[in-house]
Order: C-alpha cells, then sequence, then structure tokens
DNA sequence: GGCTTATTGGATACTTCTATACAAAACTCA
DNA sequence: TGAGTTTTGTATAGAAGTATCCAATAAGCC
C-alpha cells in the first residue's frame, strides 16, 4: 500500500528525495551529473527528476554547460517554491524578511527589540511582523519552508534555546523553538549569529574551503568554526568563544565578563571606544570607532592596529590548534580594512610555525549588513534539503500545492 | 553481466559491504539491528549476512541480547579475517606488530631507530620486520588488511606524508605511501601519533562523545582533536599543535624551535628536566621527570604542577575556542597523575566561562605503552570498513580465500 | 510445564530499478 | 553544411529487493 501522504498519487516522487537534495545542495546539477552522483540508472532519474520539475521545485534554468557535444541542461531549484522566514536581534532591533530559496530576500520589515521584555513578548512580536511578510511571500512563492532566528548569545542549537548568562535576560533556557512551533508549521532553527555569518560567509565565497575560521570583530569578539565545510558547534554550542580568553599581564584592563584581561577587554568595539573616550573622543562602539577611523583621526588609527595585535594573538592560538586555511575578518571593525588586518596578520606570522602559515590566507568579509539573515536562511536550507529530510519537504510541498489555485488574494489577519 | 571480480560466484556478497560496514563499526550488531539500520528487507539482509557469514568475514558470537522474548544473537566481524600490519616509529626504535581485527596484538617485535637513516632505509627495515610477522599471521589470520604508521611528526594524512621540518631529517615531503605499496598489496596508512593515541583513547574509553581534546604531555607537548567523533586534521594535518602556542612575558625559555616561551619550553618534559638539572638533579626527558615524582621529590612535584597550569592555560584557550566535553591527558608526564592534573583543572576552571565547563571533564588517559599501535589500528580498520570501501575488501578477501587449496583442487560451483 | 514475547528462516507474488539498445537532440569544429 | 560528440528520452526484458504470510526457535514469567 502507498504511503498516505502528498506522493500518494505521485509514484515517481516517493523516492525523489535524493536527487532534490543533490541539486538543491549543488553536489550535482545537470542530468549527468545526477546519474553519476546518485548511482542511479538514467530512467529512474529522468523519472525522478521529471516528477520533481512537476511540482516545481525544480527547474530546468536557461543556463547550460558545453560538454563537447550537446551541452547539459543546469538544474537549479525553483526558488520561488517556497520561502523562509528569518530573522536577526540585535541589541535594540531585530531585523526581519522573507527569503526565497536562492537564498535572496524577498521582503524585509524593522522592529525595535527591548532586551528587557522577555522571550515571550518579542517572539509574539517577531511572529506578527513574520506574519505579514508570509502574506505576502505566500502569493509568489509558495508555501512556508523554515523559519530561522539569529542570536546575539550562545546557543544550544540542537535543543534551540540560549545558553549561557547573556545580556538576553531571561531567554537563558527559555524553549524557543517549542514557542514558535505554536505559531509556525514548519521546521524551526535557532543559531548564535556569528555561527550564522561564518554560514553566509563561507557558502557565498568560500564554499570549497574546507576549514575556515571566521572572526567577527564588533563592538564584542566572537568567532565561528568551519570545520570539514560544517560549523563546528563544540559541545555546548560555545564553540569559537575567543572573545573572553584571557592574556595574563599586569594592568589588564576589566571586562564585560567580569574577569580580567579577555580579549574583548583588550580589543572589542567597546574597549576601544573607551580608551578613545579617555583621549577626549566620543565614542560608545564599534561604528563609533570605526567613523573616528574613516576620519583618519591617528589615535583611532593606533588603537585599532593595536587591536588587531591582540585578536592576531587569539588568531594564532587558533590557528596552532585548528590549522585552518583561511580566516575571514567580519564585524564592523573589519570596515576598518588593513589598519585592523595587518596587526592580525603580524602576530600570526610571527607566531605560528610555518606549516600552518604557508598556505594560510586572512581577508576581510564582505561588508554586509545582513549576513547574518544569510546564514539563517542557508542553514534552513541546508538542513531542510538535507538526505534524511528532503522526503518530508517534497509530501509538504505536494499537499500544500493540491489544496488552492490560489488566486483571490486576501488573508485574513 | 556480473563484475569480473572476487564476488562474482556470489551474487549475494555484491551489495554485502553495507551490512558488513554496519557490523565492523559496531552501528549494528544484531540481525533486527541491521533491519534497522540499513533499512533493507529481512530477505535481503538474512541473505547478504549468511554469505558474509560463510566468507568467513563476519560470524556468530557466543553472546546474546535479552529482548523480551527469543534473544537476539550477537553479530561481530571474524577477529582472525585477517590482520594489520602496524609500526610506531619512535625516537630510538620502532615497535612493529601484526593486529587482528579486534583490534589485539597477534605478534609484535621492536627495531632499532636511528633518524638519520632516512626514510628509505628505515622503511626497508621495517617492512623487513613485517614480513617476518605477516608470515607468521598469514597462518592463523588469513590476509593483510592493511599497514599503518605511526610518526612523531606532523603528517599530512590525505598525502601520507611527513610535513614540516622535524627531528627526522630527509622525511620531509618523502612519498611515505608510494614507498610501502611497493612491499605491501594492501591499503597503507601514516599517521601522526597523538593523533593516534587520541583515536585509541576515544574508541576503546569514550567511543559515545562527540568532542574530546586529548592531550599528550611527555618530553614534547602534543594533542588531537577529535570533533564530531572524528579526529580533526586541518588544513595540513597539523592541527593540535599547541606545543609550541607563545605566551608572551618576561624571561620566556628559549624553545627547541627557536621561539620564545613556547608551551613546550615551559611545561614539556625536556623543560621540566631542564629545571631540575639547574637544580642539581639527573634528569633529561620526560621519563626522568617521573622517576622522580615517584621518588617524591618536592622540586619535582612543584614544578610538575607548574607544568600543569601552563598546560591549563592552553587548555583553557581550547575549551573556549572548541568547547568539548572531555580533555583526556595522556603522555609521560600523565603518570604524574594528580600532580599534572590539579595545576590543568586549576587554570580551566579559572578561565573559562561556566558555560563551557560545567559538564567539562578532565581526566587521566589509561598509561597504556602502545596506545599509538592500537590508534594506527583502528584507523585501518575504520577506513577499511568504512562504508564506500568495504565492497573492495569482500573481493580481496574472497579472492585470497579462493586462491589456496585448503584441502584439493576446485571449489563446487 | 504452559504462556508470552521476540527473533530468525523461508516461500511466494509483487514492485522497483537496472541494463541495454535505439533514437533524437543540441552543440562544436572543420 | 555535415561529421563528430555528448546529452537526453524511451521501450523492453530481466534482475534485485520487498511485503507478507507462515513456521520454528529460544528465552523469561507465572
Amino acid at each position: 500500500m502507498p504511503k498516505t501522504n502528498g506522493t500518494a498519487e505521485r509514484p515517481a516522487l516517493v523516492n525523489s528525495g535524493e536527487i532534490l537534495s543533490l541539486i538543491a545542495t549543488g553536489t550535482a546539477t545537470s542530468r549527468s551529473a545526477l546519474l553519476e552522483a546518485s548511482g542511479l540508472s538514467r530512467v529512474t532519474v529522468t523519472q525522478r527528476l521529471n516528477a520533481l520539475i512537476e511540482t516545481g521545485l525544480v527547474r530546468e534554468t536557461a543556463r547550460t554547460m558545453p560538454s563537447g557535444g550537446r551541452p547539459t541542461r543546469v538544474l537549479g531549484i525553483n526558488e520561488q517554491a517556497g520561502f523562509f522566514l528569518v530573522a536577526n536581534i540585535g541589541e535594540t532591533y531585530i531585523h526581519l524578511a522573507a527569503m526565497d530559496l536562492e537564498p535572496a530576500i524577498v521582503s524585509q520589515s524593522t522592529i525595535p527589540f527591548n532586551a528587557s521584555d522577555g522571550p515571550a513578548v518579542s517572539l509574539a512580536q517577531i511572529s506578527d511582523g513574520f506574519d505579514i511578510l508570509a502574506a505576502k511571500a505566500r502569493a509568489s512563492h509558495g508555501s512556508l519552508f523554515g523559519v530561522s532566528l539569529s542570536m546575539p548569545t550562545p546557543v544550544d542549537f540542537k535543543r534551540g534555546r540560549v545558553v549561557g548568562p547573556s545580556v538576553l535576560h531571561g531567554w537563558d533556557e527559555f524553549d524557543i523553538i517549542g514557542w514558535l512551533r505554536g505559531r509556525f508549521d514548519a521546521p524551526i532553527y535557532v543559531e548564535n549569529d556569528v555561527n550564522l555569518m561564518a554560514t553566509h560567509e563561507h557558502r557565498q565565497n568560500f564554499r570549497h574551503v574546507d576549514d575556515m575560521f571566521f572572526i567577527k570583530a564588533g563592538t564584542g569578539i566572537g568567532s565561528g568554526i568551519v570545520a570539514g565545510g560544517k560549523i563546528f558547534r563544540g559541545a555546548q554550542g560555545a564553540a569559537g568563544d575567543i572573545g573572553h580568553i584571557q592574556f595574563s599581564s599586569e594592568n589588564a584592563p576589566l571586562c564585560r565578563c567580569g574577569k580580567l584581561g579577555c580579549v574583548e577587554a583588550r580589543a572589542g568595539g567597546w574597549a576601544i571606544a573607551r580608551d578613545l573616550s579617555s583621549r577626549g573622543f566620543t565614542a560608545e562602539n564599534a561604528r563609533d570607532v570605526i567613523s573616528l577611523v574613516e576620519m583618519q583621526k591617528p589615535e583611532a588609527l593606533m588603537l585599532l592596529r593595536s587591536a588587531g595585535r591582540v585578536i592576531g594573538e587569539v588568531a594564532s592560538d587558533v590557528v596552532s590548534i585548528l590549522n585552518p586555511s583561511l580566516i575571514v575578518v567580519g564585524g564592523t571593525l573589519a570596515r576598518g580594512g588593513e589598519f585592523l588586518l595587518s596587526g592580525i596578520r603580524e602576530l600570526v606570522y610571527q607566531r605560528c610555525l610555518p606549516l600552518a602559515t604557508r598556505e594560510l590566507q586572512i581577508v576581510l568579509a564582505n561588508p554586509q549588513k545582513d549576513s547574518a539573515l544569510f546564514g539563517a536562511a542557508y542553514l534552513a536550507l541546508e538542513d531542510i534539503f538535507s538526505l534524511g529530510k528532503v522526503e518530508q519537504l517534497i509530501d509538504r510541498h505536494t499537499i500544500d500545492r493540491a489544496r488552492p489555485p490560489s488566486q483571490s488574494g486576501a488573508i485574513a489577519g
């Protein structure tokens, strides 16, 4: 007896998940590549591919790839077959967006964020904002494929919770996924913002780099580890917490965390702002620091370069421990360009053994404001299209399509 | 047309690799577990399993597991179906062994090692030693399944070469795998000894820990990273090189590597021996240090504890960066027990955020001399039985068995 | 000992996938 | 323009795997 789900009337769809996964992840984007990658026969691949194209999930793109003979048609997922709802929770605002499967932003909005409101209130505000974006997106982009949240705190990814004390009082151990499941009928993801920025940078610009280290130098300092092409999270999801590594020395500055001499207290945006303030400038955070840097104030340049050396000190530890082939420096301070980078490079090349540095690249991230949003979309995208879970997506999609031909416009609120 | 290989006459063997892999890796060790894990039907599993048992690769063990009804028979690979040749290259000696698939040592030998001989001479000596061990092993343990080498230097695992300048002059970039392929017709592996010790410790005692950090504190200091259950090697295979992380401070000691203030120059066995010598003791290496510790010499105890604090300093960096759930301390200095461990614990708990330490365990490794050998065996074992490669093994094994006629002439077919 | 439970083996009809061959399509290059 | 090359589609027979039913087996439990 066939399964009692969306694939019931389409036998060829039953096992087509593998094909969809290969296309979505970019592992195989032509019919012949699919043949090789899947190990299936041409008959089977053709059959399943046609079924997928029929559902609208996959389409033939206009592009072709030269082969010597008849060029191969490039396949891709139809970016408009579904959409994600993503949110980036910042310090004082929340950035919401509906994103297609490219991923690209379809529509977006911003709402104020008050950390003291607690999770239930803020999640309700986010959900309300999502509802508005979803109503628009549903008209042009099919159904909701996933919800993905970027948090400015450590997150236990598996459990979908903020962990450890942080600026977000009341969020610690709050069941975010559980709460959102009550409002949205789709897979839900919660992840730390730095890991998402690292994901975006990797997928967008360095997809073929196996081991990458991403440093976010902003008001605070954090990092994301890409090991074997995947985000490495550690036991509690706290991996990459380089901001509070301590260096012992005399007159170690006091950190926000209560310890002395943390990296962040020496090189974070707030620490540089602190030092600039004591020299008579007005600066509170990383953005203020960068403004002064852009005005070419010598004190700001000097302090930024010196911050680079501090970050370079941790970076050299990381290089010794992880031996990445690429370090990407992002965050607000990265807008300071070479003034920051040169200090990092200096320390890494000074301290690390040549074996680890001879093929090491240290570069700036693309300054992009929505990096965490894109990372959040990639996270959802890749999980949803992963081998074990695609079949669910296919079911979901075919059922949704079977329902209304959706011509009549308005959606009630 | 059937494949023209060892499985030609046994159709049921053709796709039985998955079954074998599941059993060998311990993922599924009973018939019902195999059914679930493989997703195949019982008929197919039974058929393939029988084929595997017939070849002698798999056998039913005497053990059973209670189930409420008829207990399930526990399956396992037949440890005597094949053997590995493994070698651990030390500073002045090479430890050779033939190991079964348990893995357990079948027979062993030791030959002197002279680093200045160069790779060709030493590899020839190793191969000669292997030949003797193999001749014995072949009589009782089937055919050679793999050759695995443990090196006291950084190794680029993928390319099978020693990389970076080290104590082993002439070995840098020498094609070890290529050389050994001329002598042995089996897969060949070369890996750094610390990674192998970490592998052994993980597989033997902490198989279900995902993220583990292994510190080898001996004459030198190194480490092995287990991330997601697998050894993490980094871009050049140089990951885990914590011995040469520098701490800036006044009167930083000079390291063997030419830099100032490396961890090894502060806390390595040779550094403690150096400090003990300057206090009138006779000590050259980690073993000498431990002898003095075992004699309860206060100076030795003090220096060991202080070395623990230095190691703890790097360990705390590692905890911040990787967030492991377990740190295992091995190597000769670990024989100093709590005197070493307490210093490590002290610094880690002092420096790291509670989130990262609240479930962190810091323990001593089992003091076992052959740790690297076992690690080398596990390395070969797991690769050979991995999903993509088992089929080759089956071919190889069935051909080998078909060749030497045990009784007389032809096998009925 | 009988009852229950769960594993294990085997036979059958049926579904799914493959191998193979042939044909058409779409590009390059001379 | 036509030959060469590779991709793509489809029909067919046959191989491989599954579902299902029935039966035997080996424990624990009362």
